[in-house]
DNA sequence: CTGTAATATGAGCGATAATTCGCTTTTTAC
DNA sequence: GTAAAAAGCGAATTATCGCTCATATTACAG
C-alpha cells in the first residue's frame, strides 16, 4: 500500500557514519558542481562525476539515490551558504544598508561561480526539491519581505509582489553579469541597489 | 583539406522548395516547442519531435543536421518575433512611450509560453548561434540603446552599461512572472517599467 | 585478535536515443 | 506519359549512460 508505483520516493541511501564517508560525499558534490561549471549539463553523467571524485560510481549511489540527487544537494549548500551570508541584513541599522547586506551575497555568489549560479538557478525551478531546501530558500524571502518593512524604505502597497520583485530585479541583474563576463564587484552590487531602490521608490 | 576532424560543421541539410516540406519543417518546429514546454529537456529527443510532428525521423534529419539545430531555429522563431513586435518603439514620440513598446513584448512573449521562453533564454546561453540570430539579438540591444538615448529619458553615463542593465532587469521581472504563475499582462509590464525608470532616475 | 558493520569497487545489464541509409512515394518539368 | 528531382520513410546501427549487485576492503567494538 505504502509502495512506490512508478516514480519511486525520494528513496533516502545510507547516512555517511564514518569520517572517510563524509570525505566522499564532499568529494562527490564538489566534483558534480566542476563537471557541471566546466562541461555543462551534457558531459554530466554519474560515471564522470565519480571519476572526477575519485571514487567508484558504486559508491556515489550509496550516498545519492539517483542522478537528480546531486544537483539537489548541490542547491541546498549553495542556497544555504547564500543565507547564512544574507542573514546579517537583519542586523543592520537602517533599512538602506540591510538592503545592501542582502543584495551583496548574491553578488558574490554569483561571480564566485556564475556557470554554477546560472545553472543551478535553472535546475531550481526544473527539479522538485526536498523540504530542507524548500525551507532555506523562504528564508531567503522572509528576509527580504522583512527589509522592505524597514521605515526608511518606501512603503509598498503589496509586500508580497514588492519581495517578489525585488528578488527577480537582483537575480535579473547578477544573472546576467555573470554571463557577460569580467564585472567589478561592487561596482555591480551599487548598480543593482540603484535598481532596487529606484523601483522602491517609484512605488 | 575542407573536412571536419570531430567536430562537424554546421552542415546546411536540404532546404524546403516545395510548399509540402515547408509545411513540414513548420510542423518539426512547433512540434519541439510543444515538447520542450510540456515535457522538458529531458523528454526532448529526435524520435519524440517527429512523432509529435507527424513525420518520421528521417524527415527530420534532412533539414536539420542534428538536434540541437531544432533549438536554434526556435530561439530564431521566437527572438525575431519579439523583436519584429519591438520594432514599434522606434516610432513613439517619447522616450516613456518606447520604453514601454519595448517592454510590452517581452511581457507578452514570456506570458504566452512561460517555460518555453525560459528554457529558450537558458539555451541561449548555451549553444552557439548562427549569424542570423546574433544579428536579430544585436538588432534589440539597439533598439534599447536608441531609446535610453531620448532626450525626455535622464541621461546615462555609462550606455552600453545602462543597456544591459536595463535588459537584463526586463528579463528578471519578466521570467520570474513567467515562473511565478498567473499574473496580468498590464500590470506586469506597469511594474517593470517602473523598475526600469526607477533605474534610469537614480543614475 | 576477531567478528561485524561500514565503506568501497567496477564490470555489466538494460534501456534509451542520436543518426544513417537504402528504399518508396510524390511532385514537377517537359 | 515519363524521367528526374524532391520529399518521406523507419529499421538498423552504434553509442552512451543510469544504475545494480556480487564481492572486496577497511574501520571499529569488545
Amino acid at each position: 500500500m505504502s509502495e512506490n508505483p512508478l516514480k519511486s520516493r525520494p528513496a533516502p541511501r545510507k547516512a555517511p557514519k564514518q569520517a572517510r564517508s563524509l570525505a566522499t560525499v564532499e568529494a562527490i558534490v564538489e566534483a558534480a558542481a566542476r563537471i557541471l561549471e566546466e562541461r555543462g549539463h551534457e558531459a554530466f553523467s554519474t560515471n564522470a562525476v565519480a571519476e572526477r571524485a575519485g571514487v567508484s560510481v558504486g559508491s556515489l549511489y550509496q550516498y545519492f539515490p539517483r542522478k537528480d540527487a546531486l544537483i539537489g544537494a548541490l542547491i541546498l549548500r549553495e542556497t544555504s551558504r547564500l543565507v547564512e551570508e544574507a542573514e546579517s541584513a537583519a542586523d543592520q541599522p537602517t533599512g538602506k544598508e540591510a538592503l545592501s547586506a542582502l543584495i551583496l551575497p548574491c553578488v558574490e555568489q554569483q561571480l564566485r561561480r556564475p556557470a554554477l549560479a546560472r545553472l543551478l538557478d535553472f535546475e531550481e525551478a526544473r527539479l522538485p526539491l526536498d523540504a530542507a531546501t524548500e525551507q532555506v530558500k523562504m528564508r531567503f524571502f522572509e528576509l527580504t519581505r522583512a527589509t522592505l518593512l524597514r521605515p526608511d524604505l518606501p512603503a509598498q502597497t503589496d509586500m508580497d509582489v514588492a519581495s517578489r520583485d525585488v528578488v527577480a530585479i537582483i537575480k535579473g541583474m547578477v544573472d546576467a553579469a555573470g554571463e557577460h563576463g569580467d564585472e567589478d564587484k561592487r561596482q555591480l552590487a551599487r548598480r543593482v541597489e540603484r535598481a532596487v531602490l529606484g523601483y522602491l521608490n517609484s512605488g
